[in-house]
DNA sequence: ACCCCGGCATTAAAGCGTTGACGACCATTA
DNA sequence: TAATGGTCGTCAACGCTTTAATGCCGGGGT
């Protein structure tokens, strides 16, 4: 029935690996509070602040209604705070409050050991290829994506 | 403030191309009207006839709630049927219907022109490296995240 | 016979993430 | 001035994912 053996396919590799990052990381984070889009989103803000959501989005990589929730989120527990933008009537400038800013030295710490950790599992050669392998996967799969479909 | 920059986080490289895959199987497996997890559900489910959701879930490396969701998804499309299981009435065998065999025989060369162009893509020597150095990235974070914390 | 343990199923709560559709705003251009 | 286009924020709908807690069943040990 299928095609193409599950053990061949790249992705679920890639798949796995990132589910064991996102698990390892969000384990590391959940004793400082923080999700893995929160604290990516306050690490973004600390270093840019009053930021629009919808840079912040792209900064991170995802949707701005995605971004929305997080911020909500965040907003709720007050660990960030938006405001109008002054001429741009239709702007929110967001900003990491001081609260926000102990959270995220609590969590940087935790996430940074995952990472480093992680590091350490390679040699200088191998981690520089994995990031470039890893990019001409993104390069690939997001003109695939943008590509006719041949069966349309 | 942050420790490390975001572009030697080994992390978001790794996000960033799960996430390019992702949104190339979705989009590929839109016209057969599957997600990527509903797929890969009625892939080993097609393989594995009757095999419970528990297991399903072990096959698919996600959480129990996790595929109750997505059989329940599939089951009010009519591409799943569950029943009682004979003697172990606390289980439910679950099985792929006609029509889900029908429809995963038409996502299927979708998603497999998804994982041959971005094999495509590689040499055989650096797809096994790929490969290689994510089951390291896997093995370490497994373990990691079992650890425990050095400050709880 | 009894009890406890382990696996299965399910629910609830919380959060992330996407597409699609709108309405609001600014700036440029016709 | 008026239309146009691009950006921003947001709602709604849908689906995936996890942790935590609960209930249920069957088997094995005492």
């Amino acid at each position: 029935m299928t095609e193409l053996p599950v053990s061949e396919r790249l992705g679920s590799h890639l798949k796995r690996a990132e589910q064991a990052l996102s698990a390892a990381k969000n384990a590391a984070l959940k004793q400082a509070g923080l999700t893995v889009s929160q604290y990516a989103a306050l690490m973004h803000l600390s270093a840019n602040p009053g930021i629009s959501a919808a840079a912040l989005a792209r900064a991170c990589a995802v949707t701005p209604p995605t971004m929305n929730t997080v911020l909500k989120n965040l907003q709720e527990h007050g660990l960030v705070e938006r405001t109008p933008h002054e001429w741009h009537r239709n702007v929110l400038e967001t900003r990491i409050t001081e609260k926000g800013s102990r959270v995220l030295a609590a969590a940087d710490p935790r996430a940074v050991r995952v990472e480093r950790g992680l590091a350490a599992e390679f040699t200088p050669e191998e981690r520089e290829t994995l990031v470039a392998l890893l990019g001409r996967c993104v390069t690939f799969l997001d003109a695939f994506r943008t590509a006719p479909d041949p069966e349309s």
